[in-house]
DNA sequence: CGAAATACCTTGACAGGCGATGTATCCTCT
DNA sequence: AGAGGATACATCGCCTGTCAAGGTATTTCG
């Protein structure tokens, strides 16, 4: 069951930010990895991507070079800045006070995390 | 700490759905009764609020009716439909699902090895 | 060769949140 | 009695993030 990203609308720059936070990357290939990390619950359309990475070098978040690819087609790839990772760090806080207020709003107790086993499996 | 409500934006109608579930209620108690579930980290603008009443009345999720106050401002009440019952299940359903997705994407995760492309650029 | 995958990008529409503004009544304090 | 705040409703128009639809170019594989 795939989510609408209008239900996470504002987060796609946040979970942008936390794939660039281990190493820079490109496009198609955050897009890919948001796909398998969500077990396909969640794709992003191209035209929001791209629109957040727009958004985000604007802001300084973060910087885009081109790769010298000598193959292949050209992939213009993204690195977090230092405003990007503080930018990152209290987007992690809120979201943990944004699940605590709407759980204690819809009376939910904390979602039980997902446990998968190593082929990704839900146990 | 107020949350963004963009950060909520879509939830909005899944949180009054959920107060009206126990018992009828009208606009401004229903703000009040937000702001103090969640010690007002959310606190939701009365445009806001009455958008997402017509909405949801045009979509069958509520009923309204006046209230016969004969001291104080008029109110206007209202009842949440079987249809709307549906639609709050669903919204905590898909909540749930939210929450994994979000915090699959966002916790915190091994360092991922560092990759090099075919000229030693890492990438 | 043709299709699919890789990889990028832009335009315009849509929808929800909200600032600003307006109305009217009631209560409390001075 | 008058002022100010709380109660209670409502609308208009702007802003912003998502995305459908369209485009370009290269590589790989059957």
């Amino acid at each position: 069951m795939a989510l609408s990203a209008d239900l996470l609308r504002g987060y796609t720059d946040t979970i942008i930010l936390n794939l660039l936070r281990e190493s820079d990357s490109y496009g198609y290939e955050i897009n890919k990895r948001i796909s398998e990390l969500s077990h396909g619950a969640l794709e992003l359309k191209e035209a929001t991507l791209y629109t957040a990475f727009r958004r985000m070098e604007n802001s300084g978040y973060i910087i885009s070079y081109w790769g010298n690819e000598n193959t292949g087609a050209r992939r213009r790839y993204y690195s977090i800045t230092v405003s990007g990772r503080n930018r990152l760090s209290e987007d992690l806080l809120l979201w943990q006070e944004t699940q605590n207020t709407l759980n204690a709003l819809l009376d939910q107790k904390q979602a039980r995390p997902v446990l998968r086993d190593a082929r990704g499996q839900e146990i």
